[in-house]
DNA sequence: TATAAATGACCATTAAAGTGGTCAAATAAG
DNA sequence: CTTATTTGACCACTTTAATGGTCATTTATA
């Protein structure tokens, strides 16, 4: 029914992802880079859907102005799970 | 009219729902770190804000069946960028 | 088409995440 | 209350992400 999604996968979309974002404010990786204070290398494996951490990701969507709505999703989830009976 | 969300906040946000999402299922530290296959300690820094890889969490979030749902999350804030005129 | 800019790939070095261990304090269970 | 479990805090060590650089190839621009 569902075919399982692979942490891989999840990397490579969210690569994907912050590409598009970039080109679509028109900066080149070694300017988005610059504007993080990160190197063009960190953006390049992100990009590229190497292993990196949250700081990374959570920098280029500060600069995004996404991190209100990632707040929300936190906060909406940790909602579900308040409301939802334990089942464990 | 909004106040801007810091990289601290998200991190220790984030912890907190992993927390939650841990003690909804019953398990100890101990326990989700060992069915990750991760140290304790790596658990313990995300439960506690502080910075860790992607991978990290994404094998939670595998653990927690919300790979799905991010996947969604992604490829929805893909297909908005595709509509949204570039304004830059 | 020629030229410039951007990107992917690679490499040596540095900084920091991850590991495995211990211990004291907090929490849960008896 | 007493005991067992869990958790937060450290610490030395290992692994790996991040850095800064170069170079070849791809893509955009004049």
């Amino acid at each position: 029914m569902f075919d399982t999604v692979e942490i891989k996968d999840i990397k490579n979309e969210l690569g994907v992802l912050v590409k598009a974002l970039r080109k679509q404010r028109g900066l080149s990786q070694t300017q988005l880079a610059k504007s993080l204070d990160v190197s063009r290398t960190t953006i390049q494996n992100l990009e590229l859907g190497k292993n990196f951490t949250v700081d990374t990701i959570l920098k280029v969507m500060k600069e995004m102005d996404l991190l209100g709505q990632l707040k929300s999703e936190i906060t909406r989830a940790k909602t579900h799970i308040v409301n939802s009976k334990s089942m464990y």
